[in-house]
DNA sequence: TGAATATATGAACAATCGCTCATATGTTCA
DNA sequence: TGAACATATGAGCGATTGTTCATATATTCA
């Protein structure tokens, strides 16, 4: 089990094994980590972020979103399918008319610890 | 000032005027919502936030984290230059070594909001 | 000084992303 | 039923992104 090479994939030798061993104990399941990255990934985009917040202050259908964000249709459909796949948006449906609004309200607390950052 | 057409942009018909202006109003700046999709887009990569769930647990060498992580020297040294764009991580010279750690306590937040989110 | 080593960086490439365009689906209403 | 309209969707594109590879920079130590 003694291997003369501390460990593979990095061309520098280990400094501190100790610290990494203890990291990587304390590190969540990997499926975790790809979630959270999914997730901060569908807000990492200004249309989305746009239309999150546009909810955040009132229901909306598919063509005020447009409208207000100017926008095609298309664009914005395409991007409320991301969201929704997220379980960030919510819809319903009245006749022609798909109303949109936020799913829960991690979405406000989210970008205000963003904000937060962002203004040091 | 008053106009046939009602706004540009969507191929359908306004649908609620009202609600369209009185979101617009309360929309922030576009500068903001650009930073801060800029600042997510930083945390939407699994790469990224492995670094920094390792760096909540402990201050690490370049070589550190790229053992930790199995992967090589050189996609880490990238990866926290764009981390340290975003001053989501600082770091201090030591000898030849490089040891980076969080610069505010904003991302574990960020992170515990994003996984109440995703735990329902 | 020169070899060894930790980190940074530029170019290049495959993969992914967001938009557009064309068109499909589904609903209302005459 | 058929025209009008709100929304959804698939293909295709140009742009961006994350990694690799080669190499540059910076520091230590003999």
């Amino acid at each position: 089990m003694k291997d003369s090479t501390p460990i593979e994939r990095c061309s520098c030798d280990v400094i501190h094994e100790d610290i990494v061993n203890r990291v990587r104990e304390n590190m969540p399941q990997e499926e975790s980590l790809y979630d959270l990255a999914e997730l901060f990934k569908v807000f990492g985009d200004s249309t989305r972020i746009k239309i999150l917040w546009a909810l955040e202050a009132a229901e909306m259908c598919v063509c005020d979103i447009a409208v207000l964000l100017n926008m095609t249709q298309s664009a914005i459909s395409h991007q409320l399918r991301v969201l929704k796949q997220a379980n960030l948006v919510k819809n319903r449906k009245e006749g022609k008319i798909v109303y949109y609004s936020l799913a829960d309200d991690h979405v406000k607390q989210i970008f205000d610890k963003g904000l937060e950052h962002i203004n040091e």
